[in-house]
DNA sequence: GAGTTTGAAACT
DNA sequence: CAGTTTCAAACTC
């Protein structure tokens, strides 16, 4: 773990740009003689398994618990993780997000809310700051840097925190002694009268001194409504951010980078390497609870009993099989020893107080935004993590998903459009027990991405929604409904299907709500009261029914619950739409594609309609005319790219090859460790696809509002992506990192973190491209494998990249990057490495990205897509978890071609590319804002 | 709101 | 794996 921590700060310096000057003796030492002692692929596991289930560095206490717990754990970590990559993408895609309120105002306000809040707060600051003052090197200062990406803070007041001198030297330490670790925590939660928001920010902070050092640190603040908008307290919100995971750090850290502008490259990314945990919570005293959980990493310390329990109060209406929320919460509220608690912000007010504590440099710009989030009271922002590298903070988990559920989808993101942030991770609270495995990932983030909203929530209890708060939550929902569905069809859906909170209700007769014909069971979340199911069995009293059939349908099906969405490498855009306005969210697919018959695919019947998803060459469908994307289309688009991809590819490898060697070392440190940590970020990072985002389509868009409603991300999007696709080959990053974003974003989130990431890449695309290039990663086997449902805990904790595997097909570069999180992804890499170059390449990792199950399957199998992946048959042909947990761990086959683009890239570790992407993101960001202007 | 259509899920 | 049945959403009236 020691490591990590390091790697991490390196990292952070690699993408700062400053790399050279600060960090390098520090960086390569420990890392990098780790890892060229270790094969590439052994570390990953290692690291990976430990992260996973143990948490970084927590000790396996929260694994201790009963069997139980463990299943629910293992479904329910998924699910938190699935939250996170929500969260994550709002907080990863602050630009995004503002772009996305600018288009609608009241999503504006969401984003504001969270910076606004966070400023708000002066007296939270206070407290940090002298949280802070008591130590400087805890990764707080992240937080604030994020906090003020999101506000748009100066990047050099995060300098200051950013550039610890007693970080550096703690490196040092590292280096010199590994034992010697300094942990730290800090929790913040902030709770309001009305509303609570609940900030808990848990930093561990681990300083390689002499001694070990704990130190805690608590300070609760209560002052909500007084000092923030009475608007923000109309809801409660709890938001959890624990920086406990060192590892998430970097990859956050890389993400957060984006979101600094240009200040960025003034700010030294030296942050210590801490993993960083965010989780957000919302609950709607009423009926909606949603959680938000950014994990870079699981704290097994977390783990707290009262974590989950504090979690199933959020999550009503959600399964909770997620440990990752649990911990993420426990940690905040338990950091019995290890950690400082301070408790007091919002959401917002957290950033706010952070920065305040370094240097206040934060812009209260906010504030004024602020005021307006505050209605919303849904805690937009809580997934940042300030990052270390400090200049751009961070990184966001990435959804999980990218796959989503449509079901999810549908919850998450359709309605509201100020609330989206929440939104989404209201539908992620609310529904998604997933797979084990989506919930791991999401993703998205939330992976699958969602977050459920308000209603979800809903507990026995908890039945008696504020009709104002309902109101809110059920506009937002119908925002989202707009952004993904063509306006007309909306109207339909709201009536039918999505409840007013947005959540799905559903109207089962026989099947007691138990079977994959229920929208609700299907999207992981408890039937809510307004659902007029008949013999409801999905509901809390019978979760031990819910969580046994859940089971038995994974066991046989293990990506029953997976996301149906995936992203998909290939760029192209598809507008096929009827509507101009329309377009495909081209990255996006149906995981296993439709099979219509006489719908031709325009109608909601046909499941990528409905995602707003075009149909893929995985569908069966007769006479598409999917308005989002034909299949027709899809297939041509791919076989035009693979060739593209390749060129461009190879171009560009060698071009920046030179440059990304310095940068690749530390991105390799912090991937290695940090894999786990930030499954999203790695996606991120190495975006291959970045190049092949020409071709590629743009899949996150499908999470993203609807093209019409939502003109303005979608604008900015475009314009940042696509302009540049062919030229230079930062051009080429920035693209991908976009795509890749999205992809992460799991949908709904995607397109802030996008652009977030698109800010960070952007200074340092072409080494990150060059690490795609050079490093093939594997697709994300791990997500697929996530995805795949393995229901178990354990599979999830592996894949806790899972939710990025959304994103993995987005990015065949990026592979690498998913590579590490996943052990799984090397064997696809293998093959794919050899042919980095080859058009086919762009394929596998479409393929690797887009099928949950598929990747692993593909493991062997070379990089022509497997088109098997998407072909409607598949849908059973989940693999085996074990089997998926073998291939992870199994380092035979792949392993091989591993170590051989190891050896190679051990020169250049792929994971640099992060780094740079971090840089980058600075430029990006601006372009991103030019687009929204 | 009732009835029909549709395609996924489940079953054989 | 293919074919059939069941199911509930989507859709129409």
């Amino acid at each position: 773990m020691d490591s990590p921590e390091v790697t991490v700060k390196t990292t952070a310096a690699a993408g700062s740009t400053v790399q050279s000057s600060n960090s390098p003796p520090v960086q390569e030492s420990p890392f990098s003689n780790f890892l060229r002692n270790l094969s590439p692929i052994e570390p990953v596991k290692a690291q990976h398994v430990s992260q996973g289930f143990l948490g970084l560095n927590s000790p396996p206490l929260a694994f201790t618990s009963p069997r139980i717990n463990a299943l629910r754990e293992a479904s329910s970590l998924k699910r938190p993780r699935y939250h996170l990559f929500p969260s994550a993408d709002v907080s990863a895609n602050d630009d995004g997000c503002k772009k996305f309120t600018d288009c609608t105002g009241e999503l504006g306000k969401s984003d504001s809310l969270l910076d606004g809040r966070l400023v708000a707060d002066t007296q939270k600051d206070s407290d940090l700051k002298k949280f802070v003052q008591v130590q400087p090197d805890i990764s707080l200062g992240r937080v604030g840097e994020y906090l003020a990406d999101r506000t748009e803070v100066d990047c050099a007041n995060y300098t200051t925190y950013e550039v610890n001198p007693d970080l550096e030297q703690s490196v040092d330490l590292l280096q010199s002694s590994v034992s010697s670790i300094t942990y730290l925590k800090g929790s913040i939660s902030k709770s309001n009268n009305n509303n609570e928001m609940k900030i808990k920010v848990n930093a561990h902070l681990t300083l390689s001194g002499k001694a070990e050092e704990q130190l805690q640190g608590e300070s609760t603040d209560e002052q909500d409504c007084g000092a923030l908008p009475p608007d923000e307290c109309n809801t409660e919100s709890n938001f959890f951010i624990d920086l406990a995971s060192k590892k998430q750090e970097c990859d956050i850290s890389a993400q957060n980078e984006g979101s600094v502008h240009e200040g960025k490259s003034a700010c030294h990314p030296q942050l210590l390497p801490e993993p960083f945990q965010i989780a957000q919570t919302y609950e709607d005293s009423e009926e909606n609870a949603g959680m938000i959980v950014l994990h870079g990493l699981v704290d097994t310390t977390m783990h707290d009993t009262e974590a989950n329990q504090h979690q199933r109060g959020f999550s009503r209406r959600c399964l909770q099989f997620v440990e990752a929320q649990p911990k993420a919460i426990v940690s905040s509220s338990n950091s019995s020893n290890q950690a400082s608690d301070v408790t007091s912000l919002r959401a917002p007010a957290t950033p706010a107080e952070l920065e305040g504590l370094d240097s206040s440099h934060v812009d209260l710009n906010a504030t004024s935004s602020q005021r307006q989030l505050d209605n919303l009271s849904q805690p937009v922002t809580p997934l940042f993590l300030p990052r270390p590298s400090g200049k751009s903070p961070l990184t966001i988990s990435k959804p999980p998903g990218i796959g989503l559920h449509l079901n999810s989808i549908v919850n998450a993101l359709p309605k509201g459009g100020a609330a989206t942030v929440g939104i989404k991770l209201a539908s992620a609270e609310c529904g998604m027990f997933e797979n084990n495995a989506s919930v791991a990932v999401s993703s998205m983030i939330s992976e699958s991405q969602s977050i459920g909203h308000l209603n979800l929530s809903q507990p026995i209890e908890h039945h008696e929604t504020p009709p104002t708060e309902r109101k809110f939550n059920s506009e937002h929902a119908d925002n989202f409904e707009e952004f993904n569905q063509p306006s007309p069809k909306k109207k339909r859906q709201k009536s039918s299907t999505i409840d007013s909170d947005g959540c799905k209700r559903c109207n089962c007769k026989k099947t007691q709500c138990l079977k994959l014909y229920c929208d609700c069971f299907a999207a992981g979340i408890y039937c809510a009261d307004s659902c007029t199911c008949q013999g409801c069995r999905n509901r809390p009293e019978y979760e031990d029914t819910v969580l046994e059939t859940r089971q038995q349908i994974e066991s046989r099906n293990p990506l029953a619950f997976a996301p149906k969405i995936v992203q998909h490498a290939n760029d192209i855009p598809v507008n096929n739409g009827d509507d101009g306005n329309r377009s495909m969210p081209s990255s996006a697919k149906h995981k296993r594609g439709c099979n219509c018959k006489k719908s031709m695919c325009l109608k909601k019947y046909c499941e990528c309609y409905q995602a707003n998803v075009g149909c893929s060459d995985g569908c069966r469908c007769e006479g598409c005319k999917n308005s989002y994307g034909r299949k027709e289309d899809y297939v041509r688009s791919e076989e035009m790219l693979g060739n593209r991809a390749c060129k461009e590819r190879s171009e560009v490898m060698f071009d920046n090859k030179l440059e990304l060697v310095t940068s690749k070392k530390d991105f390799l440190h912090t991937e290695f460790y940090d894999p786990h940590l930030t499954p999203l970020t790695p996606s991120l990072q190495c975006s291959d696809q970045g190049k092949d985002a020409q071709k590629s389509r743009f899949l996150s868009r499908r999470y993203v509002p609807s093209p019409d409603s939502d003109p303005t991300i979608r604008s900015s999007y475009a314009n940042t992506l696509r302009p540049q696709k062919n030229s230079d080959s930062n051009d080429m990053l920035l693209e991908t990192s976009k795509e890749i974003m999205d992809v992460d974003s799991y949908g709904q989130g995607m397109d802030y973190r996008n652009e977030d990431m698109m800010d960070q890449l952007s200074s340092r695309g072409d080494a990150l491209a060059d690490l795609c290039h050079l490093t093939p990663l594997p697709g994300f086997p791990s997500v697929a494998v996530s995805s795949s449902g393995s229901s178990k805990a354990t599979d999830w904790k592996n894949i806790s990249g899972l939710q990025l595997y959304p994103r993995s097909d987005s990015l065949s570069s990026s592979r690498s990057l998913h590579w590490r999180g996943s052990p799984v992804t090397p064997i696809t890499q293998l093959s794919g490495n050899k042919n980095i170059q080859e058009p086919d390449s762009d394929n596998r990792v479409y393929d690797i990205s887009e099928d949950d199950t598929p990747d692993i399957l593909r493991e062997a199998s070379a990089p022509t897509k497997s088109v098997k992946v998407s072909s409607p048959n598949r849908k059973r042909v989940s693999p085996p978890q074990n089997r998926m947990n073998e291939i992870r761990s199994s380092t035979s086959g792949p392993l091989k071609s591993r170590k051989f683009i190891l050896r190679a890239v051990s020169s250049f570790p792929p994971l640099t590319p992060c780094i740079d992407s971090k840089g980058s993101t600075n430029q990006n960001r601006s372009d991103i804002e030019e687009n929204k202007e």
